[in-house]
DNA sequence: TTGTAAGCGTTATCAT
DNA sequence: ATGATAACGCTTACAA
């Protein structure tokens, strides 16, 4: 039953009783072939189950018809969301989405973007696991078109779409602030995730600017941006004496900040008025939470299709210049800040 | 500063001073070329910055170093927790991962089938919109390897990896019908999805089994299997007169769970005393919940590693026979079943 | 409108 | 140990 190879352009050819050449061009300009021979050919690429060879194509005609997008974490749905904007696009052009995951490991990176190189894709988004990165320079300066998703590459060598996190930071801590709170917490880390330490620094920034006590503002480092983790944060917040302890807390994403809001409701606390709880993403499952969760939003979707749209720019545009991309993040407030919500 | 095109194995056979063939084996069997023309070789390349392209080496070797996976919802962690299990069997034997999704839409599903024939991946995985379809069986006879994960293929055509569904429902009621309960409802649809006709399956014949009343199973339909739909079920039950309403829920996957139990409590329920939940697949974010979810476990990247294995060894092994693997479900109990968890 | 032939970059076979 | 050459399946001039 099964074949020893599959069919290519020369059998179908034989088979139709055509040229080669004629094949090749039912399939890429039908129409300067005439209606009875097209059908001719037509059929017997169906009777033979003939299955165009992409490899082939690719290696004449020099490029690929596909993207790529690497991951930094496969765990958080986050990425998987900006992947399904990406895909949008990619598909909007008739173009195949390569998904990779680093997991946060460089090492991993390196070796998909190296075999990225080798299977010649039109360009590559991703979420570096360091955007300073040696590998990624390279890559560029190859002339692959390289785009930095959620993180603003550092020394604009190449485009890059992302929120503003220092914005969002702010934003938050802003909206805790106006719901009275004067003991708030930050929780996120490690400090060498860029993304980490610009939403921490916008919180900063804006607790000094609202006239707040610095010592007030407590920072509850985490290793990892992990559910886990959010709920060993709580377990922190909850031992610290009870006249420093925040009544508010801002994490760095909602992972941590699920985390957190399931242990402080294991612990007996009540949302918001015993803590109030602020994430950053709005992933789906913030909004599905118990106690759905206020989040600083960062439109996810179409993070990835404004990048994808970068990418195909500088893949097919000779004028194409480097651009810095960055979305405005939005506070979508929910029942873990306010007891009556404005967004539901 | 960009190159025209990358440089090709004779480039670096020019700079080197040596033949084509010499290059390549310095790629493919280093053992024969001498140390010194392989330094020399290597060097060449470094400096040319060579990269191997793919697309002319499969072309030429006949088969493709890439696995393919086409999940059914990318919304679902479940999936993405497959896709991890395959992509680690896939490191394991040097092979990339090409992740698709069909949305649960057919359509999509045919067209990413297609790409990924013509792009002459080495194998299929796929949880399937429907295991029947014709173009599956298409393109099993055509002697690609493909897997049906999550599922278990009709006719046998196929290898399959999935868990016993009907077990999973039958040991999800069974707990809830320890725990006490004698009127659940079973949510969960459309019943055109397999694994959700199984699953409310094995919940009736327990039910039926254990000597419950047959009235007091009650069936709340969903449109699809979302958080969303999983509130809305909840309003759903909540209509129901008090008499007949169930005192325990068992959802046909997590997200519909999450759903019911978000509903639940913005309703002042108490979990699990007025309402008990069970849901399915045990996701990460089961346990994440603020009343960490019982779920009926499936174990997600053993799936994912086992249908890898399976194709594998379909594309390697002559004498491969097409086998079922089933899994055995688990049920975790959590506090949203039982006040004293036995699991956490 | 159709056929012929060259070439894409690699690997493998056969000489040397 | 190294070099020359054919072949993989396709696209695209160019010729007929």
């Amino acid at each position: 039953m099964a074949i020893g190879r599959s069919p290519s352009v020369k059998d179908v050819a034989a088979s139709a009783g055509v040229s080669l050449g004629t094949v090749s061009n039912v399939m890429n300009r039908p129409e300067v072939v005439s209606p009875a021979t097209r059908e001719r050919v037509e059929r017997a690429m169906a009777e033979l189950g003939f299955v165009r060879n992409e490899s082939a194509r690719q290696l004449r005609a020099g490029t690929s018809r596909t993207l790529a997008y690497v991951m930094l974490e496969g765990s958080n749905p986050f990425f998987h969301d900006v992947a399904a904007g990406i895909e949008m696009a990619a598909e909007d052009s008739d173009l195949s989405l390569f998904i990779c995951n680093s997991n946060g490991r460089s090492g991993r990176e390196e070796v998909h973007l190296d075999r990225l190189m080798q299977q010649r894709v039109q360009g590559i988004l991703i979420t570096p696991v360091d955007p300073g990165a040696r590998h990624l320079a390279d890559i560029a300066r190859r002339g692959i078109p390289v785009v930095i998703v959620d993180r603003v590459g550092e020394s604009g060598a190449f485009c890059s779409v992302a929120v503003d996190d220092v914005l969002g930071g702010r934003i938050a801590v802003e909206h805790l602030v106006e719901q009275g709170h004067s003991r708030v917490a930050v929780i996120g880390g490690p400090e060498s995730i860029g993304q980490v330490r610009e939403r921490l620094e916008g919180a900063r920034q804006v607790w000094a600017e609202l006239g707040m006590k610095p010592d007030d503002l407590t920072y509850l480092p985490t290793a990892e941006m992990t559910v886990a983790e959010g709920r060993s944060a709580g377990e922190r917040l909850a031992g610290l004496p009870a006249r420093r302890r925040p009544t508010a807390a801002f994490c760095a994403n909602d992972l941590l900040a699920l985390g957190l809001l399931q242990q402080a409701i294991g612990a007996g606390l009540r949302i918001p008025e015993e803590l109030a709880i602020v994430g950053f993403d709005d992933i789906e499952f913030a909004a599905a939470a118990a106690v759905p969760l206020t989040s600083v939003r960062q439109p996810r979707q179409e993070l990835g299709r404004a990048a994808a749209g970068l990418v195909l720019d500088e893949a097919t545009n000779p004028a194409h210049e480097h651009q810095q991309l960055t979305f405005v993040p939005e506070l979508v407030a929910r029942a873990s800040t306010v007891a009556r919500p404005r967004a539901y």
